[in-house]
RNA sequence: GCGGAAGUAACUCAGUUGGUAGAGUCACAGCCUUCCAAGCUGUUGGUCGCGGGUUCGAGUCCCGUCUUCCGCUCCA
């Protein structure tokens, strides 16, 4: 991990924000090639997504109606009040805390909070009913906590007073700072696509089956951040909604579960540091979720969700906007709110997920086949890759540097490549290793009589001749 | 948020009981060099994370703070 955090800085990939401040907690910002990779990634994305006939593009603002928040459920759901065990210092969510009490210790609480009203034998039932009626509110809830015992240390009366995490950023909208004014940074873009839904639908004429694909920040106020990239505050979505007939649903969530494996497979992810993982306990939203994980050096991590959302969000959207939001379906003459198939995947998540998987430091034998050394090389998809190719002059003489040079110019038109004539040859490949380059063409004396050049691939290593002029189809063709 | 570790050049790291800040790599300018990081010469580059304190004097000792990594917790 830390070596891959040196190399995207050493080369350019990701920088931490604000460095010569100190750093600004869980930002990043990407470097020269960093950029190029991550545009990569999200050219990748789009053109899978878009690319064909059902699914259309939108940009969504950042920031939204406050009142998209409220129908969302986010405002409601998107704070967790949490608590910490003083003695031994682990920490519980409210709301956990309480489901996993049993009636015992639920009617333990009772008794202590309303003496005399329930003593002697109780119901089970009545002690749940009675529970969940009477320590409701944030004050009830708050004295709960004060009797209870810590689950881990057993400790009574230990825990922090309930502390409220909203994961929301908020901000105001024109320079007066009132609560009239404020509005949410988005925490997820998918919103952005559900209220778009109808004029999306009506403008490009779909029908269903179809989806609206978007790319975009979004920002969560998390707790902490944490591993690089993978848990920030800021961060870049890629999600597509898919807009169904009821019914439909199970059909194609099972197509787009499929459709988003293969995607990473085809960019070069090996199957088994991917897994998919069923979520059991479902968002307030869901008919069912699974996420495709990778496998970090810090474990499995969740890079996407493919969720079925049912048609929650825009009902809610109706009721809250008192638009309708429903579709109406010519062949069948049936007026109905869609269901929803969300694939969501995040950018930077996936973009560090390509940089772990494709990091490898290979022994390689030394020239004269003794003492091997390391190369470290990453082993990209030259669809990711931020430099597709190096054209290298093997000698800085007889004018083979005039003949890079002048290639270089023509691939610019097509390709992001690099000229290199610094250092020995060897040392250039090395260099090309480290920041993913698939592929080195080099001039050399054979390329002054015959116009030829090698080509060196990266992984490999071999080298193979072809004519100057085929250089630019040669890499059409791989890229 | 808790606990542990770390922070010195772009990178990896030295730095003695407190006494003017070092190496290798990289980069740059040359030379050399006809295919896999290792030749030669020269050069650039450091608020020792930041802020206090102790001291004649702090990279070094003390306090605070920030950031990163690891573990816990959390991740509608």
């Amino acid at each position: 991990m830390e070596k891959v955090v040196s190399l995207a800085k050493r080369r350019g990939f990701v920088f931490q924000s604000s460095e010569i401040y100190g750093g600004l907690n869980g930002c990043w910002d990407y470097g020269p090639l960093g950029v190029e990779m991550l545009n990569n990634l999200k050219q990748a994305w789009w053109r899978s997504m878009t690319f064909r006939d059902d699914v259309e593009g939108v940009d969504a603002s950042i920031l939204m109606h406050p009142k998209v928040w409220e129908a969302s459920g986010h405002v409601a759901n998107f704070t967790d009040p949490m608590v910490d065990c003083k003695q031994c210092k682990s920490r519980y969510r409210v709301d956990v805390l309480m489901d996993e009490l049993n009636t015992k210790k639920k009617k333990d609480v009772l008794r202590e909070m309303f003496p005399g009203q329930f003593d002697g034998q109780q119901p089970d039932e009545k002690i749940v009913a009675e529970f969940a009626a009477r320590i409701a509110t944030d004050e009830t809830v708050a004295q709960a906590v004060r009797i209870l015992a810590c689950p881990n240390c057993g400790t009574k009366g230990s825990f922090t007073e309930a502390r409220q995490f909203n994961l929301m950023f908020k901000t105001f909208v024109g320079p007066v700072e009132d609560s009239n004014n404020v509005v949410f940074l988005r925490p997820e873009t998918a919103q952005g696509i559900f209220v778009n839904f109808l004029n999306v639908q009506s403008a490009s004429r779909q029908k269903l089956p179809f989806g609206i694909a978007q790319i975009g920040k979004a920002f969560r106020n998390e707790i902490n951040t944490k591993n690089f990239l993978f848990r920030t505050r800021e961060f870049e979505q890629m999600e597509m909604q898919y807009f169904v007939k009821p019914g439909e649903e199970d059909r194609f969530f099972e197509y787009w579960r499929e459709e988003r494996m293969k995607w990473f497979l085809e960019l070069g992810m090996k199957p088994e540091n991917l897994q998919w993982h069923k979520h059991e306990k479902l968002a307030h939203y869901a008919k069912a979720a699974f996420d495709i994980e990778f496998k970090f050096p810090f474990g499995w991590g969740e890079v996407e969700g493919i969720h079925s959302r049912t048609n929650f969000d825009l009902s809610q959207h109706e009721q809250f906007s008192g638009k309708s939001l429903k579709y109406f379906d010519e062949q069948s003459k049936e007026k109905f709110v869609p269901y929803v198939i969300e694939t969501s995947v995040g950018a930077s998540r996936s973009f560090m997920a390509f940089l772990c998987a494709s990091y490898d430091e290979e022994m390689v034998a030394g020239a004269d086949g003794e003492a091997g050394e390391v190369r470290t090389v990453l082993h990209l998809h030259p669809k990711l890759a931020p430099m597709k190719a190096a054209i290298l002059p093997l000698v800085n003489r007889d004018g083979m540097d005039d003949l890079a040079r002048n290639l270089t110019k023509d691939l610019q038109k097509y390709f992001r490549v690099f000229y290199d004539d610094s250092g020995a040859i060897g040392r250039r490949y090395r260099r090309q290793d480290e920041i993913g380059t698939p592929y080195c063409f080099t001039v050399d004396s054979q390329t002054l009589t015959d116009q030829t050049v090698t080509v060196r691939e990266r992984d490999s290593m071999k080298q193979e001749r072809i004519a100057m002029s085929a250089v630019r189809d040669y890499l059409l063709e791989r890229i």
